[in-house]
DNA sequence: CGAAAAAATTAATCTAGATTAAGAAATGAA
DNA sequence: TTCATTTCTTAATCTAGATTAATTTTTTCG
């Protein structure tokens, strides 16, 4: 299942056949089941995760207790809380998959000691933050532009199969409401 | 003048000398008056900026034709419309200085071939956006967590010597209110 | 300096979306 | 196949912040 990191690593840059084995036998293959979680509030979170298949959110309990969903993560994502697993702080953010999923996980240790001397792995995450980065910028466009239900209709329009894979209430939370004006706009329109 | 964009990047990675030389002598230097653009909406934004001194702020129009600034740049921090810079495609921002500033400018093609061949500068880069993505997220954290009050304050406490350099109504836009609001938080509490 | 432009304030009114509270549906485990 | 838990819906009420519009203050610059 490494090949699917391998083709993943190779859409964007072309390293040895050396350089690719070190970096995938740095990661390791693990299982998740639904609900269970790959980082807890409070944790250190010391891996990077590169998602296989399945789902998972990221969230945080704001003051009143509610979970706020700050991100979803799906097949060939990398998933961390990176202030936490960068600056070795204990995370804000809770990593909890949202389907039964499967990931491979590499160390800050082994990542750090790759990224100190090869070349094309540091172009790879580079090209993984500027895309991060483009995307991040394009959701603060919409969130500073468009109204709660426009968010959600250019939401469905853009990951139409994904509206299926989570429950209503997280995604009016990464959308910035609540799951009972979700509710309301539903009833308004069909989508 | 690019003896503070060296000692900014060896702040982070350690080049040798002549990585170093050939870096800086890839980037120019430019003059900007208060109220110009370093890019504008519909243009191709072909450089990377590493701003010297100053200020600025860049910005979209929203459909309502109202400036939504998404973000500031002072001193050391790099800046450009990065949709457009790696996608070459049409700008969607514009890039406005705030004050009298002065830049050093990198074209695509000179850092592209740069970052072709040099380990240490795609290790600067690789970090410069770990730490705008962290910036950026607890930005979002903020925005889902606390009211349009509290995030003035907050950015006061985070910011004090910032809020004095750009005008309230840019400071409005980029928290997500209007600057009617914005006047009427600081009539009731002194910040 | 003095006029014009830009920025900030104030106040009245309005609205998108929150909150609260129930009930209905769906999912899941035993 | 049923009980319990989780998720979704509906509706009434409430509020943070938008909108509009007029006024004042500050900045700019000839």
């Amino acid at each position: 299942m490494k090949e699917q990191l391998k083709n993943h690593i190779l859409k964007f840059v072309s390293p040895s056949e050396s350089e690719l084995k070190a970096f995938l036998n740095a990661t390791t293959f693990k299982t998740i089941k639904n609900k269970e979680y790959l980082v807890k509030e409070g944790q250190y979170c010391n891996y990077q995760y590169f998602i296989l298949n399945g789902c998972f959110r990221s969230f945080f309990v704001n003051k009143k207790g509610v979970e706020k969903v700050v991100n979803f993560g799906i097949e060939d994502w990398w998933l961390t809380d990176l202030d936490s697993f960068i600056n070795q702080k204990p995370s804000e953010l809770n990593i909890q998959a949202a389907e039964d999923s499967q990931v491979l996980k590499i160390s800050k240790e082994k990542l750090d000691a790759i990224l100190e001397k090869t070349l094309v792995l540091n172009q790879y995450f580079r090209i993984i933050h500027e895309k991060v980065r483009i995307a991040d910028q394009k959701r603060i466009q919409f969130m500073y532009s468009l109204s709660g239900e426009e968010l959600y209709h250019v939401f469905c329009q853009h990951n139409p199969d994904f509206v299926q894979r989570v429950p209503q209430y997280m995604l009016a939370s990464y959308l910035g409401f609540t799951p009972e004006f979700l509710s309301k706009i539903r009833g308004r329109k069909k989508t």
